[in-house]
RNA sequence: UGGCCUAUGGUGUAAUUGGUAACACAGCUGAUUUUGGUUCAGUCGUUCAAGGUUCGAGUCCUUGUAGGCCAACCA
């Protein structure tokens, strides 16, 4: 489906597996959320590399819910999750839950404890942490581990069946208590939890934890690649060794295999930091438009597309990573660029009279709607004898490098007509509350005259004061003024918020904006992408600013 | 004072598996432009260090250095 492209390693894993005789066809993978919080920038990168290689491969790609801990999933958070990859446009083959599978996973434990290879331990967790050691000290085994199988099976049973509080008992794989893998140091496989789960109800009284549930769900879904992030990779031993347990010749055996998680700068991607903004009120919720979440994004007014361009271009890789995100904004923008219509709309006015226009004349003149359309379309503008354009548009006295109106020069007005600032009027307090320009009558955009066809430095958006729309414009900055706000070891990421992360102003739009709808898209020429949020209506139309255009003249003025 | 992973321009990712280090973003110049946008042209700058093997090393070996991960009844 794309262009040419190198292969990521995980490609190149899977290139190799298909060298040494693994049928393509068996090829199978799954994207595996816990439904605890919200999807991020982070997981899109996970989902386009699992379904990527779906696409690549003409291979099945499941959506599991890894939902084995009912104390924080909801299923709230399914359908969010759900929603999310379907609007980044893929389809899932099966949608799984490792939920369907606990009664498979009760009976291999069973079986595990028949082979002598599981036990219940009867210690609290503190006891069993202390005994597990550290990375450098070996651990010394519980005393309950050479429990009889007999005894074994029916403390399991009793778990299973509700006769114990939570923390009694757990159930524990036997595996080597000295490993330098502190995984390996006899992991717990299964805990109590009296609680109602989303899906499964209360059926259960013991829910198996990742490493063992993880896996095997893999397995049972005959998954081929397990692809998750590096903090994972020291799992991959007891995924191995739980997978061994149950492995049968015929079948095809899981691999996993480990990448970095893609880091954004100036953000954090945790869902644990994401849910303390929504929890504490930095934000509105899991989808405000200053979320690196997908809702978030999605209503900001990034596209399905710009994600998906986004998340090919970082790539795939193991090593740790920080990126711009500049990058970001440059995806949205290239998309943006070909789909969203020109519109003009002024956020900060200042009223020009033209003075030697008729009073009470109006006209509406053609306005194309995107000049990077390949069959251009127009829509007409009101023009008037008072306008509004931006403050920042004009200046009294300016050098040469100012392009825009200052007095005695000469301007264009976007699709109109050229002006020259002959005055200003100003109010007790010396701001300027009036700009009185003249036109040049025959100057009209289009309109074919020698006049028209003058050059002048400036060009300036515009809106009508009388057909003026008035709208709600929220313009949205970074949520943090550091680029790593997580990264520093004695502060808390809380202390980086960027106080002026949003900025609701009073915006004029031009009237063809009074029919639009939320989601829709547009480019208010000079200033940046802006879409119609979702709370807008008829009565009040809000629009969220996406990203702003390329701005070299901002760069020059930051240089001073 | 253990085990494992990683190291390529400012950022991210490649390099036909030992054969001219490249692509994108960002930066900087300039051209075009009725958006200081877009587009176009150009430019800046890279293999963690030290040894070794080799005609030849980003790639292989050795030793360092730096960063990350691992001691939840979380995933």
């Amino acid at each position: 489906m794309s262009e040419e492209r190198s292969l990521n390693f995980i490609e190149h894993i899977i290139e190799d597996d298909l060298k040494a005789g693994f049928q393509k066809n068996k090829l199978r993978f799954r994207f595996p959320p816990e439904p605890n919080g919200y999807l991020h920038i982070g997981h899109a990168s996970s989902i386009c590399l699992n379904f990527g290689l779906g696409e690549r491969y003409d291979a099945p790609v499941n959506l599991r819910f890894d939902d084995t801990n009912p104390a924080k999933e909801e299923q709230a958070y399914v359908d969010a999750i759900k929603r999310d990859v379907e609007w980044l446009g893929f389809e899932w083959e099966k949608e799984c839950y490792a939920s369907d599978y606990f009664q498979q996973l009760y009976d291999w434990a069973i079986n595990l404890i028949k082979k002598g290879k599981a036990y219940v331990d009867s210690q609290d967790s503190e006891t069993i942490a202390e005994q597990k050691g550290t990375p450098t000290k070996p651990g010394t085994p519980s005393p309950y581990r050479d429990r009889s199988i007999e005894e074994n099976l029916e403390l399991f049973e009793g778990m299973k069946n509700g006769d114990f509080k939570e923390g009694a008992h757990v159930l524990r794989a036997k595996i080597d208590m000295s490993s330098t893998n502190m995984l390996m140091r006899d992991p717990v496989m299964y805990r109590i939890l009296n609680k109602s789960h989303h899906r499964t109800g209360n059926d259960w009284h013991i829910y198996p934890m990742y490493d063992w549930a993880h896996g095997e769900s893999d397995y049972i879904e005959q998954v081929s690649h397990s692809l998750c992030t590096l903090e994972f990779l020291p799992h991959r031993e007891l995924y191995d060794w739980f997978l061994d347990q149950v492995y049968e010749e015929q079948n095809v055996r899981s691999k996993q295999r480990e990448f970095a998680r893609r880091n954004l700068s100036h953000t954090v991607v945790s869902k644990r930091k994401l849910l303390r903004l929504v929890e504490e009120g930095v934000v509105t919720g899991w989808d405000d438009p200053r979320m690196p979440t997908i809702s978030g994004l999605r209503r900001r007014g990034y596209t399905a597309e710009s994600i998906r361009k986004f998340a090919d271009t970082i790539g795939i890789a193991k090593r740790e990573n920080l990126i711009d995100v500049s990058l970001l904004e440059f995806c949205i923008r290239e998309d943006l660029n070909k789909k969203a219509n020109r519109v003009m709309a002024v956020l900060d006015p200042v009223k020009v009279v033209i003075t030697n226009y008729p009073e009470g004349q109006e006209e509406w003149l053609e306005a194309e709607n995107n000049p990077e359309e390949e069959e251009m379309t127009y829509r007409k503008v009101p023009f008037s004898r008072e306008i509004y354009i931006e403050r920042e548009d004009f200046r009294e006295e300016a050098n040469r490098k100012f392009f825009r109106l200052k007095l005695g020069k000469e301007v264009r007005l976007k699709n109109a007509y050229i002006i020259k600032a002959e005055s200003v009027v100003k109010d007790d307090e010396g701001n300027i509350t009036e700009i009185h320009c003249t036109y040049d009558e025959e100057s009209r955009s289009g309109s074919g005259t020698e006049a028209s066809m003058r050059k002048v430095k400036g060009t300036l958006h515009w809106v009508s004061v009388a057909h003026a729309e008035e709208v709600e414009v929220r313009v949205y900055d970074r949520l943090f003024n550091d680029a790593e706000p997580d990264g520093h070891e004695n502060k808390d990421f809380m202390e980086f918020i960027n106080p002026e992360s949003l900025t609701v102003v009073k915006g004029y739009a031009e009237p063809s904006l009074k029919e639009s709808k939320p989601g829709e898209q547009y480019q208010f020429q000079r200033l940046g992408y802006f879409c119609v949020d979702t709370e807008s209506s008829k009565d009040g139309i809000i629009f969220n600013k996406t990203v702003g255009l390329r701005d070299t003249w901002a760069k020059l003025q930051d240089k001073k």
